[in-house]
DNA sequence: AACAGCTATACATACGTATTCAGGCCGCTA
DNA sequence: TAGCGGCCTGAATACGTATGTATAGCTGTT
């Protein structure tokens, strides 16, 4: 293994110097056709690759974009968020697009995050996926935000809006499912989610449902509502508090189709017939989602699109230094759990 | 937004020059205890970071590894198999623990991934997902093992070995399986996968599910084995298959779970009650495993150890050069798709 | 023929760090 | 007090690229 050709090599080979290797390659259009393509023939031979160290030093960015996930949020060994995971794909490929790089990181919320990655030239940019209002977390996007640093978030938009963000119509989903409900005829219909602060999409998910409600004059009822963490645990657990409680209903809209699935599973193991005696949409549309019995009816959003607009954002916060916020349309994907045949 | 600090400016706010806060900050132990606590102070008082460009010009590598996936393989928008997605966290986890970073990347199997990124200096090392025995995919290799490059591969370890491997027992999980569905007396029991070169893993799945057969005495028989790939629709094709055939069974191994959920679909649309008429085993435990109705019996690979192993091969290729492969033990989760209550 | 105007290339340098080498200071010994 | 060795620290430099500035070679005009 002999040493890397540098600029100076491939410069020696096309009878040139290095600093035309340098314009050559970065499609200067000071250089001549001719000597460009003395200067890729070359380089080509030589297998050349740009350093991205001393590229990076001297240019003073890497090109790179990280991606942070944090730790206190993943508890053990838990996964990551799905839709998190399907995020993935669509935002290495766009990355590559625009010929970045992707770095991915897992993060204390209390460490010193915020500095790292900028101050290191590590990255020239940062993905957050959307961690609600930890009491940790505002602060340091405020000071992100004062040292001039680039970053997007995942998440809801409606509160006090720092920084560039995008996220899922998350109030129009649970809009569009409760009325997909009331059109099948439901009118008892159960919400299983949570309006805490921890998980703010569910709040919306929640207000949208209220919304629907009230749309068809239906009074919500406070008996009908039941939290729930996106873990199939927890939507057992919410089943029976809901029969506990004894108000009758005929539809289950649940903030999270895990939570959605683990209902199912409770009302099949109590005798109800889904989605005759109770029919149920979730939200999300898991890879699971497709494959329960019933199939389960979701509001899906779109990875693709997400992925997308995040890594536009950003890219356009660093390079031409402009902050833009968006809000995605979300899709209902009607499937067994909520027709009747 | 001011000019970040140098390593200059941390000299001369502790009063020593910039060699010294090199040395200090590296933990070099010929910097007294004093100065390099004075220099310690500056550094956190003006929020230095180490520019990581500069550092790694100067020593020759990036402490970053880089994780390869590959297009051809991911048609459209299909998802990254979720095996592999299951293995990201732990693997960003043990990387921070080395202190490395993870670049994510996808690649053309036909561009020159194998020379980008420790030509370039972006990554010391590459991770490989496993991608059996394509064409252009050996030589490549071999081109890498010839630079000196270092890399570490997930994947059947069995075929020529090239370069440091890590996988799982996928034999011997089709051998428990298998085992587990004698156990129940099952004897006429189908194979649902494939033994093409695509998926090297299906196949020595079904070298363990015969090695099982015969040791109970039961000779294969060609007529339950059908081809299917990992998706849901392969899965209840192959029942569609099997039962077109007229052979009868009354279990089904798939070599993976999505088929698994395929089959149990298909199965169930034709009456069958699983586990009673027919029992059905799949191989990942991947989240939709424990959702299904029945939740599905399934052998388990463990992504925790898998990344462990494979971030820890590769850092040991790059710092210390020995080079190691890994065969990771496998456990079956027995659930309600295969056992009668 | 001389010169302006232009293009294509070379020269010199800066980016921020890590390391080699040389030297200063101190205490100890003879 | 001269000499010596050990411990810290500073000066100089190299890593490989990109870019501002200078210059050489043309073309065309008068």
């Amino acid at each position: 293994m002999q040493r890397r050709p540098t600029s100076f090599d491939i410069a020696a080979l096309a009878g040139v110097s290095q600093p035309t290797v340098s314009r050559a390659l970065s499609g200067n259009p000071a250089v001549s056709e001719a000597t460009r393509a003395r200067v890729l023939a070359a380089a080509a031979e030589l297998n050349y690759k740009v350093d991205k160290n001393a590229s990076g030093l001297r240019r003073r960015h890497s090109r790179t974009l990280a991606l942070l996930f944090f730790e206190e949020l993943l508890p053990g060994d838990a996964q990551i968020n799905p839709f998190y995971l399907s995020l993935l794909g669509p935002m290495v490929r766009r990355c590559a697009e625009h010929g970045y790089d992707l770095l991915i990181s897992f993060q204390q919320l209390s460490s010193n995050w915020h500095l790292d990655y900028e101050d290191s030239h590590k990255a020239d940019g940062i993905i957050l996926l959307g961690y609600g209002d930890y009491l940790e977390y505002r602060p340091k996007l405020e000071q992100l935000i004062e040292r001039g640093a680039h970053f997007v978030r995942w998440g809801a938009a409606t509160e006090g809006q720092l920084g560039a963000t995008v996220s899922s119509d998350n109030e129009q989903g649970g809009f569009d499912a409760t009325t997909h409900l009331l059109q099948q005829g439901r009118r008892r219909i159960a919400f299983v989610g949570t309006a805490e602060p921890g998980y703010p999409e569910f709040l919306e998910r929640w207000r949208g449902y209220g919304r629907a409600l009230r749309a068809a004059g239906i009074a919500p009822d406070q008996n009908l509502c039941v939290n729930a963490d996106p873990s199939e645990e927890s939507g057992v657990e919410a089943v029976a508090e809901l029969l506990k409680r004894g108000a009758p209903f005929d539809a289950i809209f649940a903030a999270s189709d895990v939570a959605a699935i683990g209902a199912m599973h409770a009302l099949q193991s109590h005798g109800y017939v889904i989605p005759a005696d109770v029919a149920v949409v979730g939200f999300d549309d898991i890879p699971a989602a497709s494959l329960s019995t019933p199939r389960l009816t979701t509001v899906a959003q779109d990875p693709h699109r997400a992925a997308e607009m995040l890594i536009d954002s950003l890219i356009e916060a660093i390079e031409v230094g402009e902050i833009r916020d968006s809000l995605l349309p979300v899709h209902l994907t009607v499937r067994d759990s909520s027709v009747c045949a």
